[in-house]
DNA sequence: GACTGGATCTCGTAC
DNA sequence: GTACGAGGTCCAGTC
């Protein structure tokens, strides 16, 4: 990665016409070699940008330009298609190298999980007197979300979805049908928790006994303290 | 700007829960408090990122991530939401900050001012005979966007936007009935043209015998060769 | 490979 | 302020 701090004008020819007044703005050219033009405020989005394939070209500027100021011109053109930013700078103030290596990236624990975690912590929102058994209880044909037991200690899985689509009622519902062959277990009912649940999800599970749940996720972060251990 | 490369790891926890194991990252704090996490790799969108307004605090590690190696702690709060994005440095490579001044921002010559470039080069495309009288026709309301004439030489004013709109068609009329009273001008015809034109747009224009074109952009832009300048 | 839908979407603009 | 739509959308998944 490469860091260049320099007074640069920038000019984007592409899906659209851009272009960046002379001014002082970071540089930033990635191992892979796209490059971002970022100013010093109104984060999270570059000015100014080529994304991979593309090359980055060093050229001269010519008697104009140089009358202009210019000291030197980068030119990164995509490799498929016709898109180029050039950059045409003035002064360089800062030039620095560094070898950072393959990053393992980001891990999204996600919503999914999280509405696990928290729906485990806050299982009597599936009713008075439920209590949960564990998370990620392991059958053999993978883990389900969920198991509790109701008020009356009866088992009930739980699988949450994020969106609630007919997908994870089967997915439910294979898991119920596994369980219920277990004496230990059986009877196990079903109960489908998801922020939001479609039409014809609800509708099959209805269908097959199974029990639908809207979580309200922005509630349950409120009802939760965990990401508070992270002050 | 400050610019640091450091080994860290990264927590997030907001909208949803991210995590990001330990690897050598570039951090990059914005003169606004925001903060921005970017890997050597996958352009535009950094890892991970804090948005303004949020306030940077860093604190000593506590006894157990000092034994881990952790150095230093940042936290970052969101100003108004619970966002918090925490990052564990482990060790830093690099830190240097840069002051860069105001920047003017980005002109999206955009799509509205490079349909009016295009069309002005190929005003043929409204009409054989169509000739350009002059881009940015001034009158005392303001700047027509093209003023041609047609194969009998009367008087034509364009208005072009990108999404044609009821907007549009008010500002060209009042163009036209001003013009209209110019003797040296009248009869001036109308034409509206843009990339995509809502019915309502469109019933008004005919309403008012006001021609309506549709631009392809990609085509005009195709028999375009002024973005070949730049190489 | 094309297509589809989500996103810590972001970013405008109209209302 | 909120609501709606576009984005050089980006991005990850599926078909």
């Amino acid at each position: 990665m490469r860091l260049v701090i320099a007074r640069c004008s920038v000019d984007y020819a592409g899906r659209l016409s851009a272009h960046l007044p002379l001014a002082t703005r970071l540089l930033l050219v990635k191992a892979d070699g796209s490059v971002l033009v970022h100013s010093d405020s109104l984060s999270y989005k570059p000015l100014n940008w080529m994304s991979p394939p593309c090359v980055l070209s060093t050229v001269e500027p010519d008697e104009e330009q140089t009358e202009a100021g210019v000291t030197e011109v980068w030119k990164v053109a995509h490799a498929k298609t016709a898109d180029l930013l050039v950059i045409s700078i003035h002064e360089i103030l800062h030039d620095s190298s560094h070898a950072l290596g393959h990053d393992p990236g980001l891990q999204k624990d996600g919503v999914e999980a999280h509405l696990q975690k928290l729906l485990a912590e806050q299982i009597e929102l599936l009713g008075d007197g439920y209590r949960l058994v564990r998370r990620e209880y392991m059958t053999a044909i993978g883990p389900v979300d969920i198991l509790a037991t109701d008020a009356a200690g009866a088992s009930v899985a739980v699988e949450i979805k994020r969106r609630g689509d007919i997908d994870g009622v089967e997915q439910l519902t294979r898991y119920l049908e596994l369980m219920n062959r277990d004496p230990l277990l059986a009877p196990v009912s079903g109960v489908f928790a998801a922020q939001e649940i479609k039409p014809q999800a609800r509708t099959l599970a209805h269908d097959r006994g199974i029990r639908c749940v809207v979580l309200d996720y922005d509630e349950m972060r409120g009802l939760d303290d965990s990401h508070s251990r992270l002050f």
